[in-house]
DNA sequence: ACCTGAACACCGTTCAAGT
DNA sequence: ACCTGAACACCGTTCAAGT
C-alpha cells in the first residue's frame, strides 16, 4: 500500500536551484558538491548523474544568473546596470560568470542585449564594443563584489567604506558613457574635417 | 667538520619565486602549498613559516606580477599595454592579480602608472578613468587568458581560433582608446555652451 | 630561525551495487 | 531513472617537537 520506496528525488533543476540558494549563504568558496549534497540530503556521489561535473553544475548556474539581465533596455547605460545588478543577485556572481565565461563562445545573452542596445544608439563597432563593454562590467563587478565581501568580514580598514563604494558607482558610469561613446576610436582620425 | 647539518634553506622570496615559475608550469588551479613544497623539497607546514597563509603567498605573486608594469610610457594605450603584458607574463597572471586586487586599497603600482599617463595626456577625471582602464583590462585579460588556456586543452572548437584572439586584440585596443578620451563624460553636458 | 611529523577537517570524482 | 557506500587521491592549516 505504500508508495514506491524511492521516488526519485531531484532532477538536473531541483540541483541547481538549491546550488543558487546555497551560493548565496556561503558564497563561491565555500560551494562544495559535499555541501550541495548535504543541503539535499543526498550522497554527493548522486549529483554527478545530474552534472558531469562541478565544472559543468557551475557553468548552469552562470547561465541562470546572466538570463536574469533584461533582454531590451531604452539605453546602453541602463542596459548595462542591467548587466551588473544580474551579476549582483547573487553572492560572488560576478566571479563566477567571469570565470565561466570564457567557454561560450561569445553568444551569451548579456553579450547581445548590449550589442543590441549600441545598434540602436547608433554607435560604431557595436559587435567589439559590446565586447569590451561586457569584459569592463565584469572585471569591474567582480571587483565590486569582492571589495564589499571584504569589507563585511573586516578585512580591510573601515574608514571611508561608503566614499569607495560611492566612487566605484562613478567608475562604472564613467566607463560605461566612454565605452558607449558613439565617435568610432579605431577609424582613422583624419576623416573628421570642418 | 661536516658544516651545520641544517642550514636554512629558504626565505620568503625563494619561496615565492619558486611558486610563481611553478605557476608557469601548472596554473592557478594546481597551485596547491603541497606542491610547492614538494618543488622546495620540504614539508608543506614549512611553507607556513614564510607565509601566513595560501592567501598571503597569492598576493605576493600578485604584487611581483604588477610590479613588471613599466612605470612610465609615453602614452596611455602604451601603459594600458604594459599592464595588460604584465599580467600575460605568467600563467592566469590576470586571474591571480584580479582575486587579489579588492585587498588593496586602490593604490596599486598599475593604477598610478595609468593615472599618470591620462594626466599627461590631459584626460578629464584622471583618478576615476585609471580605475575604469584598470577594471577593463583586469576583466579583459582575465577573459583572454582562460580563453588561450581553454584552447590550448580543446575545450573549445578548435575553428577560427586564431580570428577570435585578432578580434580580442581590436577589443582591447577599441576599449583602452574609449576610456581615455579627453571628452569628460560625468561633467554636466549644460555647462559646454557657445 | 627554520623545519619535520602527525594529525584534523575537509575536497572532487569514480564505480560497483542497490531499488 | 536515481541513489548509496566505499574508496582514491588529493586539499589548507595547526601544532608540538626537533635542530
Amino acid at each position: 500500500m505504500t508508495p514506491s520506496p524511492n521516488p526519485p528525488r531531484h532532477d538536473r533543476e531541483s540541483v541547481a536551484l538549491t546550488a543558487l540558494a546555497l551560493l548565496d549563504e556561503v558564497g563561491l568558496a565555500d560551494l562544495s558538491m559535499r555541501r550541495i549534497a548535504g543541503r539535499l540530503d543526498v550522497q554527493p556521489s548522486a549529483l554527478y548523474w545530474h552534472f558531469a561535473s562541478k565544472q559543468e553544475l557551475l557553468a548552469d548556474l552562470a547561465d541562470r544568473i546572466t538570463a536574469a539581465v533584461p533582454n531590451s533596455s531604452p539605453s546602453v547605460l541602463s542596459t548595462a546596470r542591467g548587466v551588473r545588478d544580474a551579476l549582483f543577485a547573487h553572492r560572488d556572481g560576478a566571479e563566477l560568470v567571469l570565470s565561466t565565461y570564457a567557454l561560450q563562445l561569445g553568444s551569451s545573452h548579456a553579450q547581445e542585449a548590449l550589442a543590441t542596445a549600441l545598434r540602436v544608439e547608433g554607435a560604431g563597432d557595436p559587435e567589439d564594443r559590446a565586447v569590451a563593454l561586457l569584459h569592463f562590467i565584469l572585471g569591474h563587478a567582480t571587483l565590486v563584489q569582492q571589495r564589499m565581501h571584504a569589507d563585511s568580514h573586516g578585512a580591510l580598514p573601515a574608514t571611508e567604506t561608503v566614499d569607495v563604494t560611492a566612487g566605484l558607482d562613478r567608475v562604472f558610469d564613467l566607463g560605461v558613457a566612454a565605452l558607449a561613446g558613439a565617435l568610432s576610436a579605431s577609424a582613422p582620425p583624419r576623416r573628421a574635417r570642418a
